[in-house]
DNA sequence: GTCAAAGATCTTGTATACATAACATGGACT
DNA sequence: AGTCCATGTTATGTATACAAGATCTTTGAC
């Protein structure tokens, strides 16, 4: 593997972790030793970062991981909202019915994944991938796949800010449950609706986590 | 100005206006000499234009123009509906609305802005482009309006493909007219309604040339 | 004549040295 | 005492040298 891709790997990975919180300033020369690469494929790493929005330019000197709030947070539903509920409706006029036919069934019966006791949740949340990966493989659109996988990012480091509660994540299974069974269907309209109501009520539980969270903090 | 800025706009320029056409391999030693700045900051120009998607990876050997055509467009408009409609709609909610009401207006009388003799019809598609930065303006979304950027370098691109015929031009000027009229209105339905028109009449036209084009051609 | 293998050559990937610009610090002047 | 300018320091921006990998060519054998 390239040093440049290992020096993208890990800086991501280490802000969608919070491991650099945001405002951290990433020095070259610094990050550079830390991760054992020069300069130069580390410069790279950054460019890609900072084009993603993952990081952003400081004035006139370098880059420091973005910060990301509340407020952040809905403008990123804004986007998603659009993303998402126009590759719902595509894929619903273009995805394999049986496929998704099969994901709303597992979706209907993932109160079982979420009674198991893994605290990660891993089975369910590689559900919810699956159900992404379907979509994705389903809008054959390109352009409108790298809109998702960088927006995607985002979700990924707000997804540690959610506390995800058991109630939650059973209705959630069941939206989720409702777009794959409306793609299934191959009704574009109700597939985008879905989609609609699900980022609606997450973006809601969201809000309400995170005010909780500022609450407790004061 | 930086070298790496000048390389990157120089072949951003060349590829969106054609000079560079698509599946030309963008050499470093060569480019690099061309535009003459060194290897280093033209990699992170080509790395950009990767990125945005203007270039492409070549297998193990260096990028190469971006290749477009009819299906890409078909599918750069989907993604361009949705996030168009979108920032109409927001734009409904939060633009000012003296500002769009003043737009519309201006599209109400581009009837003489196309009669002026301009080829290039500079003062037409500058009152486009006005439209464009009121709603970019009127979103206050920094991640929607990325999304739109991103976008935007290709349909630049795809413009120079499109024969713009007068008849053509004056029933767009009637869809942006529609457009600004609605976000005036503060009807974020209707703003979208009108974009998503405006755009399927786009493509229609787009499609129509592209064929009358290729049917020339052979 | 064709296929394969080895080497030459060209291109990209990385490291480092140098240039340049920005910030900080200290001193002098107002 | 505060402000402005100069200088030093540090970080970024650029160039270039070197390394590694891939493709193409050439040569040999079947």
């Amino acid at each position: 593997m390239r040093a440049s891709e290992r020096a993208y790997w890990a800086l991501r990975e280490d802000i969608v972790e919070w491991r650099l919180p945001p405002g951290t300033v990433l020095a070259e020369v610094e990050q550079a030793e830390r991760l054992g690469v020069s300069r130069t494929p580390l410069r790279e790493a950054l460019g890609r970062l900072t084009a993603e929005g993952l990081a952003a330019p400081h004035t006139g000197r370098g880059v420091v991981v973005a910060d990301i709030s509340l407020e952040n947070i809905t403008e990123i539903f804004e986007l998603r909202s659009a993303l998402e509920c126009q590759a719902a409706s595509l894929a619903a006029r273009r995805g394999d019915r049986t496929v998704f036919g099969k994901l709303q069934q597992e979706f209907s019966s993932a109160a079982e994944l979420l009674r198991r006791d893994d605290p990660a949740l891993h089975d369910y949340y590689q559900l919810v991938a699956r159900l992404d990966s379907a979509i994705d493989e389903a809008i054959r659109n390109p352009y409108l796949l790298q809109a998702l996988s960088n927006l995607r990012v985002h979700l990924v480091r707000i997804r540690r800010l959610a506390k995800d509660n058991p109630l939650r994540l059973l209705a959630a299974a069941t939206e989720h449950a409702n777009i794959a069974g409306a793609i299934a269907a191959g009704d574009s309209q109700l597939a985008a609706a879905a989609t609609a109501v699900h980022l609606h009520q997450s973006l809601e539980h969201l809000k309400s986590t995170q005010q909780t969270a500022e609450r407790t903090a004061s």
